[in-house]
DNA sequence: GAATGAGGTGTACGCCGTACACCTTCGTCG
DNA sequence: CGACGAAGGTGTACGGCGTACACCTCATTC
């Protein structure tokens, strides 16, 4: 009690707080307009403060991916596949909408966020649950590419131990990247079953080596200009010229 | 002549090198790789030489682009605009995979530059010389998105008297505007004509606004799940398990 | 009431892009 | 021939960035 009269303190901030005002700061002036200490000004606080919550502008940038990617609707029920992942996608599509900036940064991050990673691996379940091949639905995966963002585009998808501790081991490494595959099997079960389907190699090789990006790219552009040419030949036109 | 000995001065440095050498640099260190300081110090010259043939990194950037652009191989012969543009698109796909950071810059730059409505107005022409009508060319561009890329991704594609001199003038804006649509039309026609097809509004302020990207965005959604959904009825597989 | 540790501060470093004033070199023209 | 003007290169400096590091200030706990 005593002397709160004299502070009017502000309340101590977390990272909580730290992230909503970086989203909220991004939301209105861009991508661009987001620095480190112009987000710890309208804080009310020195610049240095900020790094008591986050490690760098990175995790920062990766906290509110997290953020956003939390306002996505959860997956539909029902038995309709189709249904399921469109409306998904659409609120997917939704919460990007309201946050411009997060598309290019979730992009542009080398290593997806946890968060990113459920919303992949629930969308893959919901293509697998429908009856869909995992064949099948590792091409569609690609064809949505950036429509579901983030699984197309030559990101070496995931490889999982990025941000470990020390450098000491030597056979060391393969196990623990063993260990760390086996976590996230259990934890993004549809991702690793797509990620190694075919091949059985060695699992940690695998993860991101093992499709060829040229085939996904000719499958999905053909996917579509199929699709172009059916609607054209059958006169297709969008009511409103 | 005289005292070309004591110097071995390096040829005088022009545009076209300076672009050449921050392609190299790009290609080798990545995009983030890239600072003026950088590239001056590779060009064995004080950073601001560099300005002396580059207004500024922006425009380096969009000399970047034109040179990657301008490695895309010219539009096919034939009727078939099947073909010709699927052969289009993945010329463009291997000039980028011989640039992987030019994707970023070319999504990034808000307004594209003059070699990719080139190469966007001809891809278009491409459509409409194979039969296509204005609307059914439109939405498969806008579907094709950031595979032909650029065309999609809500940026109001080229508003086109962006790079203006004067602020003085008033009502001229308007004709000034005109103006430039004008210029636009006859260089890039059929990027207008599918820019302003339909509503018959005035000429300027319809370029950007004139689409409905969520109609846009789901159009090329259902033609990928369409897609999807008829190889999965015909129990298709990718041979190669 | 001393110890602890979380949260906030201040200073400083090394990058970045680039404005501005200056110097050098060289082709042109009187 | 010499003066000149422009094109090309230099040097210095500014304001911004992310962030390392040492420090201070409290509230909490024993």
């Amino acid at each position: 009690m005593a002397q709160q009269a004299d502070t009017e303190r502000r309340k101590p901030l977390n990272r909580d707080r730290v992230l909503r005002a970086a989203v909220a700061r991004a939301d209105q002036s861009g991508y661009e307009g987001l620095s480190m200490r112009g987000l710890a000004q309208e804080l009310g606080v020195v610049p240095m403060a900020l790094y008591k919550h986050v490690a760098n502008k990175e995790q920062l940038l990766d906290g509110m991916v997290e953020l956003v990617v939390g306002e996505i609707d959860p997956p539909a029920e029902g038995p309709d596949w189709r249904f399921a992942v469109r409306a998904r996608v659409l609120s997917a599509r939704r919460a990007l909408l309201r946050h411009p900036w997060a598309l290019r940064v979730i992009e542009s991050r080398g290593t997806p966020t946890p968060a990113v990673l459920d919303y992949l691996d629930s969308v893959i379940g919901t293509f697998r649950r429908g009856g869909l091949s995992v064949d099948l639905t590792h091409h569609a995966m690609h064809a949505l590419g950036s429509r579901v963002w983030g699984f197309t585009q030559e990101l070496s998808v995931a490889s999982p131990g990025a941000g470990g501790g020390s450098e000491g081991g030597d056979v060391d490494v393969d196990e623990r990247a063993l260990a760390a595959m086996a976590a996230m099997a259990e934890r993004y079960p549809h991702i690793v079953e797509i990620a190694t389907a075919g091949r059985a190699h060695d699992g940690a090789s695998v993860v991101g080596g093992g499709c060829d990006d040229q085939f996904e790219f000719e499958f999905a552009l053909d996917l579509l200009l199929d699709g172009v040419a059916r609607l054209h030949a059958q006169g297709w036109t969008s009511e409103r010229g």
